[in-house]
DNA sequence: GCCGTTTTCGGCCCGACTGTTTTCAGTCG
């Protein structure tokens, strides 16, 4: 997949054209040719074979040339060019928060400054407040922006500052006097990670709520105090935005404020064709505004139904809308199981009892408890002679609960040769076997593929455990052929993972929308190790919606009996494929 | 550079805020 290679290209060419100052619109065209590459669901190279590349959005035939040009050599000749034009150090400047790309062309071409280094340094020596445009706030300014630059913590994962929105949410109901309230923003969306938590209220007394706010235990700093919009930045490091619109405008705001900015910009242009304007406060006809209360009236201005915010990334949702063929995306209610949790009979924290009690509590009906395999020995993997053990105290389990019911399972370890961790007279004896790598990262795309292809062509194996292995913000994906694995987990009829622990969430979105497209099954687990964890189950779900699947996509919403019947037809399956 | 129920040219989303200006450009979301 060059799908990544290409939208970094694109991106890097419109950052540079945007400091020459060239046309604003070709700088978008290709900031948006770079969103659509990223997101498609096949890879780039295969459209480029079939001639099919102006079918992607945003591509036509000068982009769709280019796009061929790097996949056969490697790179672009118009970004070389560039490069030669502008030092590429300066793409760095527009990371610093304040500071564009009109101020960075005049630093360069004025004073010959290229980096960080030197732009703090004549800052400090106010050599910038005398450039046109500049004065000694821009200095000041650019300085706080460096220091930010250099503490920038990043995006956030998801499952970490959603529980700080929701408390925030939950502490403003209970104290301040607001009516409606919601979590807006890129974790509205359930992006995988995040930047900023965005808060939207209304409120007959908008001063006391921004009182209150700002008062909360867990704010550090008021950065920005004013009548409708106020910002604070947490104890725990990221800024809040608490923003109070008037009821009449809640609908139109909150969807404002939901993005993507790329949905909103098509929302809007919709909204033009149709000879209306679409804002934050509302849908307007000339001076005339016919709506914005609530949210599904700025879509049905547009004609289109209301769109699930997951799905809110101009990833062909608007066209799908139109068609009336948006997808009737799983309930976050609709999941019954969690189907990978650890147990103390590997390196989990809890008993199977402990761990059948927080399914309960959290109104689940099943949990695969997959313990690691016999070779992980850091992880307590369950040597062979155990598994018998822990197969008879789940049966045993199973008949006293009337309820919830346990599988016994296995995250059996795929290792450096591709071979199991436990040999298939012992794999049969589980009920849901999950395979997943958990060394060997270093090894090429080839053999990491191939150890999952052959993981895949196991007749006892019913799924691969967070297959790209990346933790957010820790690790990278180690390369793989998606395709490959995805096309072998349809072949295989095996299904793949959306882990849901918050730092891998993995598959993720584009992933699990291409094996969901493929027609590949996708199991959710949490990975739990204590049982705590177990609540990140809705994160995978968020995952599933984000990668537009539906019930009959997603194993976790078959109930125990029918999951059972399915995991063991899967094997039978396999095994007369073999023989 | 894309794109078409105002089609092959001339458009291309919208507003807030800031700082440098004295009417607006740059930046951001």
């Amino acid at each position: 997949m060059k799908n990544k290679e290409v939208a970094e290209i694109f991106r890097k060419v419109a950052a540079l054209l945007e400091i020459k100052g060239d046309n604003p619109y070709r700088i978008r065209a290709y900031q948006r040719a770079a969103q659509n590459i990223e997101a498609l669901t096949v890879d780039v190279e295969e459209l480029a074979a079939q001639g099919k590349l102006e079918r992607i959005p945003g591509i036509g035939k000068d982009l769709a040339q280019k796009i061929k040009e790097i996949l056969e050599t490697g790179t672009l000749q118009k970004y070389e060019e560039l490069k030669r034009e502008i030092p590429p150090e300066l793409l760095k400047f527009l990371e610093i928060p304040g500071f564009g790309p009109k101020k960075a062309k005049i630093v360069y071409e004025k004073l010959g400054i290229k980096t960080i280094e030197e732009l703090e340094k004549a800052c400090l020596e106010h050599r910038l407040a005398r450039l046109p445009g500049f004065g000694p706030k821009t200095e000041e300014n650019i300085l706080k922006g460096i220091k930010l630059l250099k503490q920038k913590r990043g995006r956030l994962p998801l499952g970490l500052v959603l529980p700080w929105a929701e408390e925030l949410v939950s502490l403003l109901k209970k104290k301040s006097p607001v009516d409606r309230i919601d979590i807006a923003g890129s974790i509205r969306r359930r992006r995988e990670t995040v930047k900023d938590i965005d808060i939207l209220v209304t409120s007959k007394n908008p001063l006391k709520v921004m009182e209150i706010f700002v008062s909360l235990p867990m704010v550090e700093e008021v950065l920005l105090q004013g009548e409708t919009k106020t910002s604070v930045r947490l104890k725990q490091g990221i800024q809040v935005d608490l923003r109070v619109v008037d009821p009449e405008c809640y609908g139109a705001a909150l969807a404002y404020f939901t993005g993507s900015k790329a949905h909103n910009i098509r929302i809007r242009e919709l909204g033009v064709q149709r000879g209306l304007k679409i804002n934050e406060y509302g849908i307007f006809k000339g001076q005339n505004r016919i709506g914005g209360r609530e949210e599904e009236e700025v879509f049905a201005a547009v004609g289109l139904p209301w769109i699930p915010p997951e799905l809110r990334e101009d990833r062909g949702e608007i066209e799908a809308a139109q068609a009336g063929t948006l997808p009737r995306l799983v309930g976050y209610d609709e999941v019954l199981g969690d189907a990978h949790v650890h147990s103390k009979f590997s390196d989990g924290s809890a008993s199977i009892e402990e761990i059948a009690a927080y399914a309960r509590k959290l109104g689940l009906k099943w949990v695969g408890i997959c313990d690691h395999s016999q070779g992980l020995k850091v992880a307590g993997g369950v040597p062979i002679e155990k598994i018998m053990e822990k197969k008879k105290a789940i049966e045993a389990f199973n008949k006293r609960s009337k309820d919830v019911k346990l599988l016994c399972g296995t995250e059996v370890d795929i290792l450096a040769d591709g071979k199991l961790d436990y040999p298939d007279e012992i794999l049969k004896e589980f009920d849901l076997v999950i395979a997943s790598i958990h060394s060997g990262f270093k090894q090429g795309e080839e053999n990491l593929t191939q150890r999952i292809v052959a993981a895949m062509k196991n007749p006892f194996v019913h799924c691969i455990g967070h297959p790209t292995g990346r933790l957010l913000g820790e690790r990278e994906p180690y390369p793989l052929d998606m395709e490959r694995i995805i096309s072998t987990a349809k072949e295989t009829k095996t299904a793949l993972e959306i882990n849901a622990y918050y730092k891998r969430l993995d598959l993720n979105d584009i992933h699990a929308r291409a094996a969901k497209e493929a027609g590949v099954k996708l199991l959710i687990g949490t990975d739990a190790h204590i049982t705590d964890q177990m609540s990140y189950l809705h994160l995978g779900v968020a995952v599933a919606r984000r990668g537009w699947c539906e019930k009959d996509d997603i194993l976790n919403t078959l109930n125990y009996r029918q999951f059972k019947k399915y995991l063991k037809d899967i094997v039978s399956w396999k095994l007369k494929q073999k023989s």
